[in-house]
DNA sequence: AGCACGATGCTCT
DNA sequence: GAGCATCGTGCTT
């Protein structure tokens, strides 16, 4: 079964499109093989007006598929190692995303652990690490499944279920948008 | 369970 | 040259 979300489902508020991640499943083909894991948590970086964006400066050359229409895959290098997944979302010509922070296996277990060494994937590195995402898939289409990475309908979460707080490693990032309650996550078991 | 730190290289000023 | 939307290890409590 492939059923990517459609585009427009990518073409909304940021906030609104972040809520709606939790639970979906993000699925990547690997070397053939399926991998699929629940998104539990997601952060939203939306236009340049948020200093905690990559857009805060204007567009680059490495932000630009920010500014690209929705439903494409924003993946960008940092801290000289790891590889980050977003979701750009809201209208072409300006410049948002949700970042995939977390998630958890539900296909492909055994090879997404054995990928990880036995360690979990909980953390934007550690997914894309998981699922051998990198920037060979910067810009790809997340609904066109020939893309190997796409995101699927999956699990309903009850607003009960989440919690919301503060933007992840945002040290430097002045107020009010180093302390905005942009991320969400799904309460753990 | 929590904190400190080093790894490591790209991007933009 | 500074600054990173981080992770894993190793040490302390």
């Amino acid at each position: 079964m492939v059923n990517p979300l459609p585009r427009e489902f990518y073409n909304r508020y940021t906030l609104i499109v972040a809520r709606e991640l939790l639970g979906t499943r993000l699925v990547r083909i690997l070397d053939g093989v399926r991998l699929v894991g629940l998104i539990t948590e997601v952060e939203a970086y939306i236009g340049e007006e948020d200093l905690g964006c990559h857009a805060k400066s204007g567009k680059t050359k490495r932000n630009a598929v920010m500014y690209g229409p929705p439903g494409h895959a924003y993946v960008y290098f940092t801290y000289g190692m790891h590889w980050m997944l977003n979701a750009v979302t809201e209208q072409t010509g300006f410049s948002a995303a949700v970042l995939i922070r977390a998630i958890d296996p539900v296909e492909g277990s055994n090879i997404i652990s054995a990928r990880r060494q036995g360690r979990d994937t909980l953390g934007p590195a550690k997914l894309t690490q998981a699922l051998g995402i990198d920037g060979a898939l910067n810009g790809i289409s997340l609904c066109d499944p020939d893309s190997g990475l796409w995101i699927e309908a999956g699990i309903p979460v009850v607003d009960n279920d989440i919690l919301t707080g503060p933007r992840v490693g945002l040290f430097t990032v002045p107020e009010p948008w180093k302390s905005l309650p942009w991320r969400f996550r799904m309460r753990r078991r």
